[in-house]
DNA sequence: TGTACATCAGTGAACGCGCGTTCACTGATGTAC
DNA sequence: TGTACATCAGTGAACGCGCGTTCACTGATGTAC
């Protein structure tokens, strides 16, 4: 990205781009478990090795695929996010909704590879982390907006006490007890919301914050649904079906819908 | 499960069935991509090719372990709702729910292959469609049977015509045009509303049907968020969130929470 | 500007591994008379 | 109850394939003086 870059330097960061466009598409083509490197270099007219100067495993190709995946989902609900008139809290909501949906639909196994299920004997390092979050930040910030401006609408009381009644049968795990007191769930909540707080959602209340977590989080199960063949036979017009359903979830929040 | 079989199928059945507890182990240890018929014969002692005398091909044995564990978490699901006070229509959906998590907490990666990211190159076949939708069954009938008792809150309306207003640079794509007579969204909605009254949800609105559509996937999107890490540093009591969530979807149904 | 040396990209062979599936075969178990 | 034949389970070898990674190497490109 500096501008002095020796000829090398450029050089290798255009071939560097070459194989991770080559690998995204044999992502799509046979998933992630399939990603090889010796079909990567076969696409490149290189020799397997040559591969090993640019990504010294083929988990670390992994991880640049997927923290590529990360920002560029993050980037699309960003971009969709930031056209919208800001006091359009609804509107900023769906058009992230929409973007990220829109993404994924155009690149489904690279959705896959960082919404489905985890590669197995493959562990994410620290450096997924602050990608992965920006969607969800794009949605914890329309939100906390809305609240700031008063725009929310109230949200019904929460249970009292927290811990629903038991189910017949006691079927529920019981939780490490004790160490907030005699009401678990509440506290360890606030201590969630509070996190949630600080790193997306400055200012709202602990009900909107976790309202706010479970919307993106069925955001992702609607998108995933639909991708992965839930849907299938279920949902037919899916980009109509599609702005209900986040309309709903935006409800949760006591977002204007 | 007939009472008449003769000793060689009760082997048989005996020995299919531990090929297939053995896969699922793998499947715990390697994940979908990495199941291997060879080394589920050599946990057998048997050598490889005597696998195919009870499964034609390993995508056979996918299948099985696929419609097994729909079957499983349907099954976990039904039995703990059947368990509820009848009248108790949010408990009931809440011990639906916990029983799914449950399931998929103690089964994480029978969970990932039946709702994680499709097995590449895998595609399911008709029988699994059945297994599929006993959990969503069990949640529609909650709904429907409250519906049925008069116990649903009553919606708010939704948005009116259905569409909501375009965006800025108008990126939605559009409906393939006009064969519902100028209303694309609401009239193909309102068919699968149609479909899912008909299959699991007899009687109810539109709208709920929809609703009770996005609290299924979001259910399963918030299952999967903790199961495949997306909420590792941000929910620590992933219990007590987890009954917030549910009881927040259920709320958008118009069940009394 | 020219030369000597260091750095780097890419080669080609090899290691050691595992995979799904087929096939002709041996024995054991079941069935019909 | 006993025998002849058919069915089936499991064997062992083989086919043809692909994989990640290492290593000593050749040339080309860059850098320091």
């Amino acid at each position: 990205m500096a501008a002095r870059m020796t000829a090398r330097e450029r050089v290798r960061a255009e071939i560097t781009r070459e194989i991770t466009d080559i690998a995204r598409g044999h992502l799509a083509e046979h998933g992630a478990a399939g990603l090889s490197l010796r079909a990567v270099a076969r696409d490149m007219g290189m020799v397997s090795s040559a591969i090993y100067r640019y990504f010294p495993s083929r988990d670390d190709l992994l991880t640049t695929l997927i923290i590529d995946g990360y920002n560029a989902i993050g980037a699309a609900a960003e971009a969709a996010e930031a056209a919208c008139d800001r006091t359009d809290y609804a509107g900023r909501w769906l058009a992230a909704c929409r973007a990220a949906r829109d993404w994924a639909v155009a690149h489904p196994h690279e959705y896959a590879l960082i919404y489905g299920s985890p590669v197995p004997g493959y562990q994410a390092p620290a450096d997924t982390v602050g990608p992965a979050s920006r969607t969800g930040a794009v949605l914890g910030r329309v939100v906390s907006e809305a609240h700031a401006a008063g725009a929310l609408k109230p949200l019904p009381a929460g249970p009292p006490g927290g811990q629903r009644k038991g189910l017949p049968g006691g079927q529920r795990k019981g939780l490490p007890g004790g160490q907030n007191g005699g009401l678990p769930g509440p506290a360890s909540l606030a201590q969630d919301a509070g996190r949630l707080r600080e790193s997306v959602m400055p200012g709202v209340p602990d009900q909107v914050a976790l309202a706010a977590l479970t919307a993106w989080a069925g955001l992702f199960g609607v998108i995933s649904f639909e991708l992965f063949g839930q849907f299938t036979n279920v949902v037919t017009d899916t980009p109509a079906y599609f702005d209900r359903a986040v309309s709903g979830l935006a409800a949760l929040t006591g977002l204007p819908v």
